[in-house]
DNA sequence: GCACCCAGAATATGATCAAATTATGCGAAG
DNA sequence: CTTCGCATAATTTGATCATATTCTGGGTGC
């Protein structure tokens, strides 16, 4: 597919219009990430980029640049950039930093509700229960970022919000291996209960909720991923 | 090879010699912010700054990727990026933000901290009253910003460890202008507390005192900035 | 097993094109 | 006659690319 058509076909992505370079290759390889299209410890290569996005080499760099900053990808030291390999120790920094982060942005998410914007949640977390019945890991990784980013735009705290972003680019890759593994069903969450709890006017009980909901889906991935380190 | 080269020549310009061109860049430019050499709203022009520090182009675009990435630098819509100006709302999000996330780093440092750590700081805060006390504003951010990186060595956190750093980027140029105007004297720390704490094995007083240190001094700067638009 | 060499990939430069801001000049109104 | 507004030109700056250079890693021969 040529750079026009690209263009052309961007109807849904809002604003693909004039947009440099580096920022279009940015967002497709965010994307990838934070999809878990990339496998933790898969090398990221400039060329193998230019060659697979279509662009040019300097958007390229500049896109791998802007991700290694946020933790998305791992410089190796020897010039090498891979997807990040998350280790006991990752986990449970990320384990940490999430909750409070996560539950930070649900207090003031939940506090400056707006009406309709519980609707708004519900009609995301039906997607995603869709998604995962069909067992859809894609679709259930799409839909569940999206849950948690609607409560992120009701905070209305872009630095708060920003971190929490970049938290997520770095377990998205080893995310996507676990759904794979576990299957869609085996991942509960709370996002029920946050609803619930933002219908009732309960800041407490959606910040509980989702504190929750993050703990328990990262200690899957804990889980997941220290069994299938020991045998 | 590589570690006797390094220990070879890190005897004081800490490794400047086999860096990649856009590392060294990214460092010289990330000093410049964090230490407030750069005036918040002024514009980071990328041929004048291949000009200022001698460097190509695609290095110091690369440098500004990344910082852009961090929150240190912001893209104007246009193309253009400056050093970020704070209003009163990013400056609330950054004492919030700060104060969680330092409080947690100072818990763990004091818990894991090992012998000869609270001498290290102690010396560190010691460098610091001593600039406080001849007035010199660089040093007294130097040495501020040392004794928390210090303190984020200890506790063996790095993702948080470089969230913490990220939020220093993003008010660094602020708060120089805030201690040019009120001078060094004015901006109070909770260090001698922090020490104490950590000297008493004391794990909460310490993440309550470096709390405490972060609200003060984020507060001056929410003060200072705010009656300098209000007149 | 060790040293050397080569392929491939990353780094860095400068040129070229496009966009945006600033400067300028013309005309009309007061 | 001066001044203001607006359109246009000029300059500055950013984006991209093609290319030269340097470095890493692996294979090969001894």
């Amino acid at each position: 597919m040529s750079v026009k058509a690209a263009q052309k076909e961007s109807s849904e992505t809002t604003e693909f219009a004039r947009m440099p370079e580096h920022e279009a290759v940015y967002r497709r390889l965010r994307a990838l990430i934070l999809h878990g299209e990339l496998v933790p410890g898969q090398a990221v290569t400039i060329q193998g980029l230019t060659a697979d996005l279509q662009a040019g080499m300097t958007p390229v760099r500049e896109a791998i640049r802007r991700l290694t900053a946020e933790g998305a990808l791992v410089f190796q030291g020897n010039r090498r950039v891979t997807v990040p390999v998350l280790d006991a120790e990752n986990i449970d920094e990320l384990i940490l930093v999430r909750k409070t982060i996560e539950a930070e942005l649900a207090r003031r998410g939940a506090a400056r509700a707006k009406a309709g914007d519980a609707d708004r949640l519900e009609a995301i977390d039906a997607a995603l229960d869709a998604a995962i019945q069909r067992g859809d890991v894609r679709g259930y990784l799409t839909e569940n970022h999206r849950f948690h980013t609607a409560l992120y735009e009701m905070a209305a705290a872009p630095i708060l919000a920003s971190l929490a972003e970049g938290l997520w680019l770095r377990f998205g890759p080893s995310l996507r291996v676990v759904c794979g593994r576990v299957g869609t069903q085996n991942v509960p969450d709370r996002h029920k209960e946050a609803i619930a709890g933002l219908r009732a006017g309960d800041v407490a009980e959606v910040a509980r909720a989702m504190e929750e909901d993050v703990v328990q889906g990262m200690e899957v991935i804990r889980t997941v991923l220290g069994e299938a380190k020991a045998p």
